[in-house]
DNA sequence: TGTACATCAGTGAACGCGCGTTCACTGATGTAC
DNA sequence: TGTACATCAGTGAACGCGCGTTCACTGATGTAC
């Protein structure tokens, strides 16, 4: 069973990122990891950067099942706002969830540029988040506005909350307690919609 | 002239950050643009983090200088609306201008979590933001709402986008042609209120 | 069925690199008396 | 005014490190005939 040494070398590296960071993802630490000798990565990568834009790649595709897997947990006739709210939500969740991946996810010096892979990936979410808005504006609400813009200026909304929140910022400033306190404030500003119902849900 | 060789290091880190971005921040790069040996810098920091620390807690004063420029250029009876939406796009224009500063300035791995000095000026500006929003607040905007909370926010939208904008995904994903779409779109998302005339201001 | 050859994942030694930090030192400056 | 001493910024050699990548190689597997 020497040909899924890919897929072993990738895991290491997922298990290396969650347990040590960004920084611990080099080849030779995960070819430890993978025990397999220094150079055997690179008969499976290029170089370095491509293996870290296939963990990247991997990161994306996550974090959309995971923002998935929260909508699918709601009732069926759930509102608009309610889905807006719940994907918003488990976007940040996730960011939280795995820093050390979703770190790796935006850090350019880091990936390889060419990767289309990557590229494709990390798009893959925002035509989800567009219908998620589009539904929301059928419903009256920012009408008027371009759905990919307003689109923009939430995923922004929420990609900053997520960072500034791992950073430690957001706590400090806002006086926050918990991350919830954050997104309400979020949905709030924002005026998305009624709040749901808090804590309902069983991450997956 | 010795005795500036402190101040001559920062302002060689600076530029090499401005040139070369973040990795080119070495001890050893940073004496060598100095003309001063490659040890030196441990005479007056202790180490690498708190050489980089320093340069961060400049790089918050100048992104505060940025945003207090830019409310200052407005006319002095500027509606709290517009003077919400200046101090946006100013920080985002911050971001966009001086890309290698504003990454390290949200590098925790590689600045001293121990530092004050950094502490403080990261949130420094933060207060100032409470008091547009407050301002804002005060015509009825989002009047029920926490005035931290909302701020919060409104920073984590203006990060997200500087963030998401400077890593290409945000023109890629929306549609966008230039940073003013994509903040005009965050002011409409945020109903932060009536357009004010654009690119009149000449950034400082 | 057997032989010759090509392919290719994996090995392990080696290369060359730049790094942060340590250390003993030099030499200028300031201070005490 | 002069002397002895302490301080300290800066030097340059050295240490020890881990890195990405290269290279010649081994040995197993597949293929052509």
């Amino acid at each position: 069973m020497t040909a899924d040494t890919r897929a072993r070398l990738l895991r290491a590296a997922l298990e290396l990122l969650d347990e040590r960071g960004v920084d611990a993802l080099t080849l030779r630490a995960i070819a430890r990891r993978c025990g397999v000798s220094h150079g055997a990565p690179l008969k499976h990568f290029p170089h370095r950067a491509a293996l870290l834009s296939a963990v990247a790649t991997q990161g994306f595709h996550e974090l959309q099942d995971w923002v998935g897997e929260a909508l699918a947990q709601l009732p069926a006739d759930a509102s608009p706002a309610r889905r807006l709210r719940t994907g918003t939500r488990a976007y940040v969740e996730y960011a939280v969830a795995r820093p050390g991946m979703f770190a790796l996810m935006f850090r350019r010096d880091l990936l390889d540029p060419q990767d289309r892979e990557l590229g494709r990936a990390s798009l893959g979410g925002f035509e989800n988040l567009v219908r998620l808005v589009e539904a929301r504006q059928a419903e009256g609400w920012r009408a008027d506005a371009d759905p990919r813009l307003l689109t923009g200026a939430l995923w922004s909304a929420m990609h900053g909350t997520a960072e500034l929140w791992s950073w430690g910022s957001l706590p400090l400033a806002t006086g926050a307690a918990t991350i919830d306190d954050v997104l309400d404030g979020l949905c709030e500003a924002f005026e998305i919609g009624p709040p749901t119902a808090r804590r309902k849900r069983t991450t997956p």
